[in-house]
DNA sequence: CAATAAGTATAGCGAAGGCTATAAATCGGC
DNA sequence: GCCGATTTATAGCCTTCGCTATACTTATTG
């Protein structure tokens, strides 16, 4: 059952429950992980053509074989695919959350920068933000960004 | 052993490897939970003057034996106190950290809010998001809207 | 004050995400 | 092409955080 939010508001003022909230906050937490991934082996295939098993534990900063289920998590919801003793690979779905969450790591890293956070403030904390960082909320980051560049 | 940054360069300009930005996010994470329910006990003790574990319960969206898990962890981690049966209380460290994590709690929600947030987005991303933000970036949050409480 | 209701604890299960140790496969150099 | 080094897979373990079902204790009420 979905949580139930406020009933006879317009959905821009429906007003989660708190425990509506941590819920959230809970489900985001299930998928951050596999977000961090997905962007990571991007990145790696970019940079060298192709996603090492080893490379991807290195740069999660985990055991070998922590990586190795981690892929395999990523295969068995079809954002990657691999053979045994081969790279690993993005599908057209793992490719494409990639990119959205490439570009949404950016704008967070961006805003929290034009706020007044020290750049490498920034960048540590938005490995952990930016998973939280909603539809809506991403859509005020680039608002604001763009204004902030008008007026300079 | 601590993550190794960049020698030679002062705290400020430290930049983190990814894997150190992977591994905080990971902490940060062990601990968010308790950051909750400390902040979420600490209200129910202002609003009820008690905090039953059927209301902690409710507040955090699972069910009665999980909180009374969590619990159990808070109690393990010098959190909280509790005998069978009666209400849970916090420790000193407990409310120390219950208030701080209620201001940082605000102060996300502030910040959301004046970059143009809708605020009941900015609630519900906050209660993610404010795991993740640093001294530094809490500060810089504190700072912009200081700023701009003076120029409105 | 006994019976019922309500609240809490305990038992037992599963999925995730860590780890180390070790086996198996692949790759490179000779 | 073989052999050692490197890479990957597998096995087995732990902790955390969910859950349901059930036992036990406390509170309420007739
Ligand atoms: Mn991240
Ligand atoms: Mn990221
Ligand atoms: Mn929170
Ligand atoms: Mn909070």
């Amino acid at each position: 059952m979905a949580p139930s939010l406020s009933p006879n508001l317009p959905p821009e003022q429906q007003s989660a429950s708190q425990a509506d909230r941590f819920t959230r906050a809970r489900e985001v937490q299930a998928v951050a992980l596999l977000e961090d991934y997905v962007e990571m082996i991007g990145d790696l295939i970019a940079e060298h053509g192709e996603a090492r098993v080893a490379d991807i534990a290195e740069r999660m900063g985990v055991a070998q074989p922590t990586a190795t289920k981690a892929i395999a998590r990523l295969k068995r919801e079809g954002l990657a695919t691999s053979r045994p003793y081969r790279g690993v690979f993005l599908t057209d779905d793992g490719a494409a959350l990639a990119d959205r969450v490439r570009a949404r790591h950016r704008s967070v890293v961006a805003l929290l920068i034009a706020v007044g956070v020290p750049e490498t403030t920034a960048e540590l904390d938005a490995e952990g933000i930016e998973h939280h960082v909603s539809e809506g909320t991403l859509a005020a980051f680039e608002a604001y960004l763009a204004q902030q560049n008008r007026n300079k």
